[in-house]
This record gives C-alpha cells, sequence and structure tokens, in this order.
DNA sequence: TTGCAATAATTAGGAGTCCTATCTATTCTC
DNA sequence: GAGAATAGATAGGACTCCTAATTATTGCAA
C-alpha cells in the first residue's frame, strides 16, 4: 500500500514558487549581460535607459530609486552613458541641486534597439495558452502589489493603483474600464508600466484594489 | 457608447507578462545586494554557497553554468569564497586538471545563514491564496521548462523532467507520484530543486512532460 | 538676513562582477 | 608519443555596488 504521506511536502507553496522565481531572475541577469557585449550596454546602462524612455525627464535619486540601486551607483551609470553621448545632463529647473536627466538623439535609438532583450521570456511564455497567461499576469499583479506595499520595489506605474482604473463594472470579459481613454478592458491587458498612469490616494487605492481582487456580489470568473 | 475598442490593448500578454517578471528580476537583484551589506557575501558569492549546499560537490565549470556566468568569473568568486574559508578547492580524483569545489564547515553555517534571503518574495506571495499560488507554480513549471529547452536557463533539478516522476496516475488532488519515495503528491508540490533529482532521458522527459502538461483523456482540473 | 539643517549630487576608495583573450596543466585520441 | 581538446587560472579593463565624506543649493527660522 502506498504511503500517503509524502514527506518531501516539507515547505509551503510559497517557498516553492520562490525559488523559480529566482531561476527566472538568474536568467533574466544572465542574459541582461550577454546582450551588453555587442552593445556596450551594461545591464543597469541599459535598464536606465529604458527608464528614461518611458518615463522621459527623470532626477537621479528618482532614476536610482527605480533601478534599485543607490545614487552613487547611479551617479556611475550616468557618467557613463553621458560620456557614450547617450545621455544629456542638465540642472533641472526648479532645484539648483538636482539634474534633469533626458535621452538623447542618440539615445533614443540605443534605448529602441535594447528595448527587446527580454524577447527571451516572450518566447517562454508560448508555453502557456492564453487563459493561463492572463491567470499569470493577474497573479504577478498581485505579488507586484505585495512587494510595493512592503517597500521592496518602487511604487509601479500599473492599472491597479491608478486614479482611472474602475475594476469590475462591466460585465463579460472585459470587466473593468479605463477612464482616462474611456474603454474597457480585461485582466489580460493590466500594465505594469503606463505613461499615463496617474497615482491614486492610498485610500482610493486600497479600495480599488480590493475591488479588483476579491469582487464580492458577482462571480465574476474571468 | 463606450468605444470596445481598447487602443491601449497593443502589445501581447507574455509582453506583459515579461515587464512583470522583469521588475521581479529587478527586486531580486536589489534585494541580493542589500543582503550583501552586513555579511560580507555579494549576491554571486552568496548563490555559490547555496548552490553547493544543494548540490555537494561541484566541478567549476559546472558552478560557473549554474550560475550562469562564464568560468573566469565564477573562478573570481570561488577564489574570494577560498580566501574567505567557506569553501574548500580540491583537485578532482578523476580528473587532474578539475577541481572539485565544496564548503567548509564554515561554509555550511554561512550557506545556512543566507539562505532565506529570498523571504521577502514568500512574504508577497502571501497576496495569493493557496489554489492561486499552486497555479502560478504550475506556470512557472511550463515556462522554466520552455527557459530550459531554449538553452536560456542550465537544466534544473525538477520534478518534471525526472526520472522518478509519474504524472497524473491517481485520482483527486494529489495525481502524481514520485516513484522514488513511492507517495503521491500535487501540483503544489512541485519542486524546481530536488536533492534526489534524476533526469529522465529526452524522449521519457517530453512523453511525460505531455502527460503532465495537458492530460488528455481524464479531465483533471487540480 | 544671516545661519544652519536638510537635500541633491558627486567624489573617493575599495571589493567584486563580468567580460574577452591568453596561458598552463592534463587528458584524450590517433 | 604528438597534437588536439579540455579544465582552470590569469591578465586587463570597464562597470557595478557599497559606505563615507564633499560640495552646492535650498528652505526655514531666529
Amino acid at each position: 500500500m502506498v504511503t500517503p504521506q509524502f514527506d518531501i511536502t516539507r515547505g509551503s507553496v510559497a517557498e516553492r514558487v520562490s525559488v523559480g522565481l529566482a531561476k527566472i531572475g538568474m536568467a533574466l541577469k544572465a542574459r541582461a549581460w550577454r546582450a551588453a557585449g555587442p552593445t556596450r550596454l551594461t545591464p543597469t546602462q541599459g535598464q536606465a535607459l529604458a527608464t528614461l524612455r518611458g518615463r522621459g525627464t527623470l532626477r537621479l535619486d528618482a532614476l536610482a530609486a527605480e533601478l534599485g540601486v543607490t545614487a552613487p551607483t547611479a551617479s556611475d551609470a550616468v557618467a557613463a552613458l553621458v560620456a557614450k553621448g547617450l545621455v544629456a545632463r542638465r540642472r533641472a529647473p526648479s532645484d539648483g541641486r538636482a539634474v534633469a536627466l533626458s535621452l538623447t538623439a542618440a539615445g533614443e535609438a540605443a534605448a529602441d534597439a535594447v528595448a527587446d532583450w527580454p524577447d527571451f521570456l516572450v518566447r517562454a511564455l508560448g508555453q502557456l495558452d492564453e487563459a493561463e497567461q492572463t491567470a499569470f499576469l493577474r497573479s504577478l499583479t498581485k505579488l507586484i502589489r505585495g512587494l510595493q506595499e512592503a517597500g521592496d520595489i518602487p511604487v509601479q506605474r500599473m492599472c491597479v493603483g491608478c486614479t482611472y482604473f474602475q475594476p469590475n463594472v462591466h460585465a463579460g470579459d472585459r470587466p473593468h474600464h479605463c477612464d482616462l481613454v474611456d474603454a474597457a478592458f480585461g485582466d489580460r491587458h493590466l500594465r505594469f508600466e503606463c505613461a499615463d498612469h496617474r497615482p491614486a490616494t492610498p485610500h482610493d487605492a486600497s479600495a480599488t484594489w480590493r475591488r479588483w481582487a476579491d469582487p464580492l456580489p458577482t462571480g465574476d470568473l474571468t
């Protein structure tokens, strides 16, 4: 008779998931370095470029926070990018101490060229069908929100947490609504980076969060 | 009337998921460095320690592959660990060119101390209920298998791909079976790192994979 | 309106991460 | 045995990262 007690059950599901996420993290790191060779853009430099492309103009400390590094490290990376002619460093008009970082024309081009380095992830995600990808995206949204709340990650410009986001207000497979573009959309369209993101107040954000994460009355199974 | 065409629909779900995974990767990198300060163990060193703890004895090139870096980089990290007295570097008995790396007693202790650095991820995963965590783990397994197939990640010691793994052979919520410990288990027990892993042949692995990923006859919804 | 604390960035200094290219032992193969 | 292949180590160089200490500015307060 088979023993029903699987002693390898030790450890939580969350721990096992973490191991998997760490593997993905490793792959991302390795890939970023591999990609660095030809273009002469190291991972941090590439990430800085990508961030500036998405945000337009940023101050150094904001960039550092976005990259998850200290100000000196960000300063190093920016210095390298300025030397390469990819980033322009100007005095911020509002504050004489601060700098306003932005991409040069060459920087825009370099950012575009470097933009698709995580394509290998997109390919691997082909292992999942659309419904599974959507569920994954939804779970990832919750996870990232948790990291954000805990201060482990900078505040993201994602739908959930945006003033314009109205969750579960429609029936069907596009239950949410974006007030900015005035359109319905579903979980599969949720974004982590939106150029038009406008942060909601903490109070509104948590109310909206609950309406998205646990739609109380209607049993909406999208 | 609301326009049903959400113009921000551009881009695939997979791309949006990739953005999210990159965020997680960023958090992992940042955390690993933060944790490095007090213990004086940098990310690569910590990862090397963790790998050696999981694998016992490893040769340098195997360690390098596991860490996703080149041999010289691994050699650097190992030299630092040897200098700190955490790793022993011996000549491999079978091959005079190779080295056998293993942890010293101090190294074991250090590895244990460093082991729980991704606890912040475990905490954030608390945002997901058990069923959702399980689904996430399942998707992650598919994703990692995809990365493995594409050569973006070293071959993992995960259940799916192991000789002992028998998917979907039972009814109920523990449909799989591990022949090694002779016990039933479910998707929520799937591992990415198993000390007893024994790789199946490519042929067997792909057949087993299909039986796990798309259980044809029975509509098993675990 | 000085006068000083706080803030934004940079510099200094040091360990480590990575790479490519090269070199040194060994081992394998013919 | 000789030459090719393999396992590591070294060399050299750009960058990443950190903590501390500096240099400008700003903003508030006496």
